[in-house]
Formats: structure tokens, sequence, C-alpha cells
DNA sequence: GCAGTGTTGGACCGATTGGTCCAAAAAGTC
DNA sequence: GACTTTTTGGACCAATCGGTCCAACACTGC
């Protein structure tokens, strides 16, 4: 259950282009603009094949759009994942350092399009709450990975796992929408490091 | 300074509608559906006046949804601030209370639209970015008052007045992305809960 | 009551919106 | 090489978009 089907050694006229490749330009596209101030033509122009094509492989601009946003999730939960690693309140470190260095690049102002498409489209599409709750829990459950390591460990007090991982899933959709909000690297930087200092400040 | 100018003792034909009631209803209307989605039939027939009159008195839908937003800040910001009350540590309790009823009744889905504006704008609307760090900015400062406070009185570390206002305000964004995905009562609770119990793991 | 001034209603506008349709093209199957 | 199947290009579509225009209107000042 990859993008859609994968080869298939199709019968008519193959296709004259990769699906992954044309997501990904999508990507860009709706990670910027959203979905509703993305048009059709700037969708097409983007993706470099034509309408019929688009509308033949992905349906309408609602569903692309859902398509397009799944695919993002997949990437970046698994990035969130991956750099939350394995050790205890020092993989935090990890992840905090990857957040930094994600605010500070190009798209980083981009904000996270997950959150994004929460907020314009939450409330009106199901599907987007879908996606959106999905977002969460990953979050969290991801971050509740280290915290229960380290509660083993001693290092934080155990009681408070579930509250730390809320609380550290909360703030990092607030430093999504800070940085879409057009905050400076600064402020963004020191954002980072007040989280930072508060889970230090949770050793016992 | 108040909503553009007051009563002016008109010379012409005499308005027909309350400028600031205006602004309320479409306060709602931008609030559901975003910027973008709204379109301007839907405003004019929200606004109770026909579109000659709106492009009149607040010019084109770009305008006109700032100063909404404007409209909206003011309210939110005061009532914020008016909630975090002159206590210490005691104070952010009445606070979230508040925050909890919010998000428990019927416009608590509809999340911020401060939020809401700054995801789908930030990035192409330095507008849009300006709210957006007022508000973040107001948050701030208003967390930090009770913290400073309870700082003197021995409550928490003073060391970290900081970093704990600056987390509180990314966590209070995030609250509101996580109503807008269609969260439940109960995480929306749940969260709530979590940041409380922060909050009371900092006294000393 | 007439001049001056701002408001109102709604017809009207070109541009753009998301989406469809279909003939031509390019492959596999027999 | 005929037949089937799928994709491609792009002309085309009704509906809607944000916005304009202007005559009728309602008030103040003189």
């Amino acid at each position: 259950m990859a993008a859609t089907e994968t080869v298939a050694k199709g019968r008519g006229r193959p296709r004259a282009f990769d699906e992954d490749e044309v997501l990904d330009a999508l990507v860009q596209l709706f990670w910027e603009q959203g979905f509703e101030a993305a048009s059709m033509n700037e969708i097409v122009e983007a993706a470099g094949l034509n309408k019929s094509s688009l509308y033949n492989a992905f349906g309408s601009k609602d569903e692309l759009f859902f398509t397009v946003l799944e695919r993002y999730l997949d990437h970046r939960e698994a990035m969130l994942l991956a750099s939350l690693g394995e050790g205890g309140l020092d993989a935090l470190e990890g992840f905090f350092a990857m957040v930094r260095m994600e605010l500070g690049s190009e798209v980083g102002a981009h904000g996270c399009l997950a959150v994004n498409a929460t907020t314009e489209l939450g409330l009106r599409d199901s599907r987007a709450a879908v996606l959106s709750e999905r977002y969460r829990t990953t979050i969290r459950t991801g971050f509740r990975g280290p915290l229960e390591r380290a509660a083993e460990a001693g290092e934080i007090d155990p009681a408070l796992v579930d509250a730390y991982a809320a609380t550290l899933t909360s703030a990092m959709l607030g430093l999504s929408v800070t940085a879409r909000g057009g905050a400076s690297t600064a402020e963004l930087n020191a954002t980072v490091d007040s989280i930072e200092a508060l889970v230090r400040s949770w050793k016992r």
C-alpha cells in the first residue's frame, strides 16, 4: 500500500511521469500556498504535466491534496521519530537539534504542512481532522519513548511522563505556528532554548 | 483610535448599520471559514448589507479581513490578560479554567482566529505576520506577570521565568491547533490537565 | 427648497475557478 | 497489423471569483 499501485506492467499507453516525484513537487506548492490559495493552474504547472493526466491519476483537487498531505506526513513522522532515537532524556537533545536546524533552513518559515492543513481544513473536512489526530498522536507517543526510558532510569518523575509528552506535543505544534508567523531565527531559537531548558529542569 | 472614526455627525446620507456589529458578525464568518474560503457573497450576506456599503466602509476583502482580525485580537488579548489576574502561580489556575471553558464551548472547535490567520496568511502577507507577532508577545508577556510574581514570592526558580513563559506560549498556540483539528473534549481537557500538572511541578 | 455630500441597491464586469470531454498517441495482446 | 487499453494534450465549460459603477436616495447646511 505504497502510493497507489506499483508498476503493474500497464496495458495501454505508459505514464510519462513518476507519481511520487509529482507528489513531492506538489508538497512544496501546497506547503507554501495552502490548499485554497493554490490554483489548479499553478498545480498543473508545478506538477509539470497537464490537467487530464493529473485528474486521471489523482482525482479532484481535494483528493490530490490529501494524497499529498499523507505523503508529507509519512516523511515527516518518520523523520521526527528517527531523530528521537533510542536514549532517555538526552535523546531529546538530538531531537531539538534537528528542530533547530529545520527552523533555520529555508523551508523553516513554511511551518508544518500538517499544522497548516489542520487550521485551514480541520473544521470543514473530516479527512483533515483524521490526519491531524494521527500527527498529534505520533508526536506524543514519539516523545513518550525517551521520557519513559528516562523515568525508568530514574532521571525524571514517572508520574509526569504523560504530562510531559502532551505538553511537548502542544509546544511543537505551537512552534510551527510561530515559524509560519514570520518569527525571526532569534525568536525561534530562543523558544527552542526555553523548551530545552524546561526539559533539563525535569531532571531530579 | 477605536474602530475607525466615531460618529462624526455625518454630512450626507447616514449609515444604516453599526460598524462594530458588522465586524463582529464577520469575525464569526472568518473564524469558521478562513480568509480564502469565505467568499464575498457570503461576507455580504453575513454582514447583512450590500457590497457597495461594505467596500465603501472597509475597502477590499484583504483590508476587511485584517480589520476584522484586529478587532478579534483586541477582544481576545483583553480577555486573556484579564483572566491572568494579579496573583502568582495560582493566577494561572484561573487562566486555565477559562481556557478549559472556552475549549468546551461551541466555538472551541474553531480554534483561534489569530492562529488560523497566521498559518493561512503568515507567509504571504506581512500584515498577518505583524499581528501574529503581536499576539505571541502579548501572551508571553501576559504569562510573565504571574511567573515573575511567583518567582519573587519564592514559589519558582527565577532563572526559568522566561523559559516557562515561552513554553506556555507555544503550548497555547498548539492547543488552538489541536482544537481546530477536531480533538475531542477529552483530549483537549487532558492536554490542559498536562500543562497544569507541569506548572504545578514548577513549585519548589 | 436647493446645493452639497455621503450611502445604498443592484446591475454589471472581466478574470479565474475547478473540472470535463474527446480525439490523437503509445503501448500490449493476439 | 488489427484491436484493446490507457495516457496525453488542450480546447472548452458553467459557475463563481473579487470588484466597479452609477442612479436613486437621505441627510445637513444654507
